[in-house]
DNA sequence: ACACGGATGAGAACAGTGTTCTCGAATGAG
DNA sequence: CTCATTCGAGAACACTGTTCTCATCCGTGT
């Protein structure tokens, strides 16, 4: 790595404030996010924002990239915080901390959680930061081998076995089929939660937000087999 | 209600067609609908459309509602499939039947369960649509009172009991707040299931996703308590 | 049966959008 | 100190939603 030159500093602080822009405008304008007032802001013709990002997409796909980081950073600061051996404490931990990141930029959430523009794919850089909590809710889990509470209830049919069997094999994991399972489940429904809450479908039914969200944590570390 | 007069059932299935074109590019344009390509496929001008709708908005407004309409549909005629007291099947049949509308179609999923766009506020009309998916659940878990296995684990807080009250009371309905609870997170469940599903994220983790969705609502069969 | 009036669609216009291209000017690198 | 690269401006193009005005049509009330 050799020192970046002048130029390319100051390019990528022009990219870099040319985002911060367009995610004060997303936060108002939801996703239809107008190129031209973004330049407006930044005192600058439209046209010039080319230099920076290729299109309107590459703007979003870089916000949508820093999203996913930014989630997956306050995720694991929080994880951090806590004791290793507390593991009902990082669970909550990490829940509260997507909950919360989500809450502060509902725009953003709404980006990489809400429905994808039809025919857009992913880029490759989304998918190792989108991984990034459930792979923290494995880490607790995983943590706890020996101390967790056996699984009870209907077992696996063998499509499913083999596609979870099939993940821990790609990562050399060390849970169990049925482990595994109930940590999907419980991810699917820590953003299940989520996106009703930050969507608004809890808007006049449930006024007890965070303890209504705990409550929901709570219950899929159970359902997890998680100790305590 | 008198006869309607041949003007205005020419009106209205002028905007019935309207709605299926947009429909259509819906499909493969997602949200960024367009009223002149719209036009154009009807071999009308562009303000000409707006003899039917007030707005672009006001167009995709009337897409959601039906989009409601259709999905409850949909879920209810599942429902009435299946013997009352099957309870497991008729909750079974809900789901998948919300799951196969959502496939069938993803765009119209998404405009009602992805990301709204901003300071749009529902109207009015959206509201008992949108509802009945939870109340079909309630119904299903009210006819099996006094079948109903007990519920475990941790008791409810009082802030969130109070909210559980309120909305048990607003319909009159029978059930204890720990199972309305359950029900809440069943139908959380669902939708945090199907917005995986449909928007992209089980890719290259889930093959057998009609098992895997399955699964998934018989574990909230059973969390919720439901017999057998 | 007929004239009337309201409903309908065409078309032009306006402001705004993403994107491309060309052209000077600046400025870091050799 | 020159030169090539980078940058931003500006014009242009093809779109978009929306508003007006203006004919035309045709069901309706008499």
């Amino acid at each position: 790595m050799s020192a970046p030159s002048l130029r390319a500093r100051v390019r990528s602080e022009m990219s870099q404030e040319i985002k911060a822009v367009a995610r004060r405008h997303l936060a108002t304008d939801g996703a239809n996010l107008s190129l031209r007032a973004v330049a407006r802001d930044l005192d600058i013709v439209a046209s010039a924002l080319y230099r920076y990002f290729p299109s309107r997409d590459a703007l979003l796909t870089a916000l949508i990239i820093d999203a996913y980081n930014a989630l997956a950073a306050a995720a694991t600061e929080a994880d951090a915080a806590v004791p290793r051996d507390d593991l009902r404490g990082r669970w909550l931990a990490v829940g509260r901390a997507v909950r919360a990141w989500a809450l502060a930029h509902p725009a953003e959430y709404g980006l990489i959680y809400g429905a994808p523009v039809p025919d857009y794919a992913a880029p490759q850089d989304t998918v190792e930061p989108a991984a990034k909590v459930i792979l923290l809710l494995v880490d607790i889990v995983t943590d706890g081998l020996g101390r967790l509470k056996p699984i009870k209830a209907s077992p696996l049919t063998m499509p499913l076995r083999a596609d979870l069997r099939r993940l821990i094999d790609e990562r050399q994991g060390e849970l169990l089929e049925e482990r595994l399972d109930r940590v999907l489940v419980a991810w699917t429904h820590l953003f299940g939660v989520l996106n009703f809450e930050v969507f608004g479908r809890l808007d006049n039914m449930i006024a007890a937000r965070a303890e209504y969200f705990d409550h929901h944590m709570t219950l899929m570390a159970d359902l997890t087999g998680l100790p305590q």
